[in-house]
DNA sequence: CACCCTCGAGTTCA
DNA sequence: CTCGAGGGTG
């Protein structure tokens, strides 16, 4: 063969090679994606693992071909990948699942007459990251490893060495030879808030859930990344975590039960859960799976479910196992909190402030215990940014406990009929062009805040909630009522200057439309919310327009609102940047309204709490004519805009009191208070009642329900008190708690 | 110039 | 209750 063919051969193979390379690169990264960042397998992890193979396989023949960005340089796959194989000294088991508690009670059982006796059963939380094996001989980590198929998993012993609370060496005496340890690598979720954060600033993937970040983090290769990448891998190393849960193949345990194995892990060492616990009963074990149902958020890490063993260990060698799971211990698995959608429509919505918002319209869906119909896209970006068109089926979840979040879309199940948003040129509700409020904002607003209609009933609604005047009978419903009624066709209410000199004649022949209860549309129909209504039977009465219960309430409410706290008075005004706290600061210091409106830019200013930006935003509202109409109409009808005996304006008298000095955050339930109360009475004893925990907190008071902030607290290190010890730091300062 | 905090908005349920 | 945005403070 001529030399000049041998090279034309060569040429072929490389022009058909990059061909094949160009295309699996796509591929593989598309797979990637949607598996890391929308929690979607499109193909099985065999599948997978084939496609990345035979692309190493090519860059490893033609390593031209090979780019810096490769899917086989820079975050690894989903199962078994490039990693080198491990086989694991005993096969690693994966657990039965339960979906309710009746399949759970029926295992239980099933248990219970198999062993032929009672048994205790060790709670745990099951935490949703990677399983992995570790092997410690003569007490040091010789090898990490995934679980893989069970039986071979990946070797990532140098990656596991970066994680923070995986001893290389364990503690204390007595270890076996050879033991193998197992536990699950996960990324905290504050973490991997932080992690997604610093992503999306970087123009970075974000993860879809803390899962898939553990997975991607820990599956990371070192070949090929220059020393900032190498430092960015080790960082996000350190920030994973583990815990223990059990152990391989050990001959002649010193424990007879699964807590005693806890036990002496930590004592060599090893990061075990704090929340386990052993119980006597299944109808115990059900309570752990429904109290951890509601509090999954009040817990450092995901979870998915709840994992109950039998404790006694001699119980676990008579119950054996079936080829892929033990049979004493069982997965109870929480339903799922994603969850695929039709998004039917996006509509925008203006708020009280004027701001267009618009919103995901999704063919209802269960997502963690709640139907859910609607979750804000926040702005046109967010809508850009999450790709999602009008006609997909979405991903959604529940943010947090309760906040729906459209993740994106399902690319693989369009049809071509989707279409893109346009976000209106016009505020939908008043048709007035919209603007954004000053130059580089991405929001949209109404400019037309004196008589638009979705801001004169977000207002008027505002005034009535509880953060403000706390009027009942005016929220949402009660608002739109007043200020858009289906009759008369002069509403009651133009703007909320006329709320307090309503009288029971603008009242009794409101008619509003109704909606339907399963689907918020509009029937058609009509009622009379503050009529009474005839019964059967009752003779017709007078003229037919006798004011319900509801009439008087509502206006007994407006007329008990006129004499509350300047503060809140304040707040009810819908001054930008002036919410309770900076309105109790104002109230304090002027003692009237009178007072703050002839103060100057530099005085507002003065007041602790209130700086340059809020003054103006006072010094403008002041200067609007139809606020000033609002104020005199309201002072009209018998408003009171003053806090009687306050001296006058100056620096407010420094509040002594047992919590003088002291931030507390309450959050949850807490036996004798409501919300409010427990607010109030940490102003009134002098403290302040701060609404996020952070550093400078002194105490949490938590109950029942208590979410997030319980984590924070524990996290940061701040002391936690229950209701009774709140009430006793209220009365008699921090002192009486030690 | 970092934090840390408050404001404002959207959401759902008992 | 949570997030982003943006103000206030050390």
């Amino acid at each position: 063969m001529a030399e000049s063919e041998v090279q034309q051969h060569a040429d072929a193979d490389l022009t058909a090679a990059k061909a094949e390379v160009d295309a699996l690169t796509i591929r593989v990264i598309e797979l990637r994606d949607a598996y890391y960042e929308r929690d979607e397998e499109l193909v099985s992890d065999a599948e997978y693992d084939r496609m990345m193979r035979r692309l190493d396989e090519l860059e490893r023949m033609f390593p031209e071909l090979q780019s810096q960005d490769s899917p086989t340089q820079t975050v690894g796959g989903r199962a078994a990948t490039l990693f080198d194989p491990v086989t694991h000294a005993e096969r690693m088991l994966s657990l039965d699942n339960v979906f309710s508690i009746d399949e759970f009670t029926a295992w239980a059982a099933k248990v219970e007459r198999d062993s032929g006796r009672r048994v205790d059963y060790l709670c745990e939380l099951k935490i949703d990251g990677l399983a992995i094996n570790l092997r410690y001989e003569n007490g040091r980590l010789t090898s990490a490893a995934t679980r893989g198929d069970g039986v071979v998993g990946e070797d990532v012993t140098e990656n596991v060495k970066f994680i923070n609370g995986i001893p290389a060496r364990l503690e204390g005496e007595g270890h076996p030879p050879l033991v193998e340890v197992r536990g699950e690598i996960f990324f905290p979720v504050e973490a991997f808030k932080a992690l997604n954060a610093e992503q999306a600033a970087a123009g970075e993937r974000v993860f879809a859930n803390p899962r898939n970040a553990a997975s991607g983090s820990l599956r990371q290769k070192s070949e090929g990344k220059n020393e900032a990448g190498l430092d960015l891998m080790h960082r996000r190393l350190s920030r994973l975590r583990m815990l223990v849960h059990g152990i391989g193949a050990w001959e002649n345990p010193p424990v007879a039960s699964q807590s005693e194995t806890y036990a002496l892990l930590k004592s060599w060492g090893l990061p075990t859960s704090e929340y386990f616990r052993v119980v006597k009963t299944a109808e115990a074990a059900v309570e752990f799976i429904e109290y951890y149902g509601e509090h999954r958020d009040s817990v450092s890490h995901e979870i998915d479910g709840i994992v109950i063993k039998v404790d006694e260990l001699y119980l676990h060698e008579e119950l054996g196992a079936t080829s892929r799971a033990p049979r004493w211990a069982i997965a109870y698995k929480y339903p799922p909190e994603q969850v695929n959608t039709k998004l039917l429509d996006i509509v925008v919505s203006v708020g009280r402030t004027g701001r267009a918002t618009p919103f995901a319209v999704m063919e209802p869906a269960r997502v963690a215990g709640s139907v859910v119909r609607q979750a804000t896209l926040h702005n046109q970006d967010v809508v850009k940014a999450k790709g999602v068109l009008i006609g997909d089926t979405v991903v959604l979840r529940k943010a947090g406990d309760v906040i729906p979040e459209v993740l994106g879309p399902v690319v693989e199940l369009r049809d071509g009929t989707e279409r893109e948003f346009v976000m209106p040129t016009n505020c939908p509700e008043c048709g007035t062009p919209l603007a954004p409020a000053k130059e580089g904002d991405i929001d949209l607003r109404c400019p037309n805040s004196r008589s638009c209609p979705a801001q004169v009933r977000g207002r008027v609604e505002h005034v009535g909630s509880r953060g403000a005047l706390d009027i009942e009978g005016l929220g949402e419903v009660g608002a739109a009522a007043l200020t858009q009624p289906d009759y008369p066709e002069v509403p009651p209410l133009v703007t909320e200057a006329g709320l307090f000199a309503l009288t029971l004649d603008d009242l009794v022949d409101i008619r509003v439309g109704v909606r339907d209860r399963e689907t918020g549309l509009r029937t058609g129909r009509t009622e009379t919310p503050y009529q009474r209504k005839r019964k059967k039977g009752d003779p017709e009465g007078h003229d037919g327009f006798v004011p319900s219960s509801a009439a008087t309430k509502l206006l007994d409410e407006i007329e008990k609102a006129k004499t509350k706290e300047l503060w809140r008075m304040l707040v009810a005004l819908s001054i930008r940047h002036v919410g309770p706290v900076a309105a109790r600061a104002l109230a304090n210091y002027f003692g009237s309204l009178d007072a703050i409106r002839a103060a100057t830019r530099e005085e507002l200013a003065a007041v602790d709490g209130v700086g340059g930006i809020i003054a103006d935003a006072l010094i403008e509202w002041f200067a609007v004519d139809w606020h000033q109409e609002i104020l005199e109409q309201w002072a009209a009808a018998g408003v009171q805009f003053a806090t009687p005996g306050h001296p006058g304006p100056g620096a407010a008298a420094s509040v002594d009191g047992p919590l003088a000095g002291l931030t507390v955050v309450a959050t949850g339930s807490l036996e004798g208070f409501t919300r409010e109360g427990a607010l109030e009475a940490i102003i009134a004893a002098g403290g302040k009642a701060a609404s996020s925990v952070s550093k400078k907190t002194d105490f949490v008071a938590a109950g029942p329900g208590a979410g997030s902030k319980l984590g924070k607290a524990e996290e940061l290190g701040v002391r936690i008190i229950d209701a009774a010890q709140f009430a006793l730091l209220l009365k008699e300062g921090p002192a009486a708690l030690d």
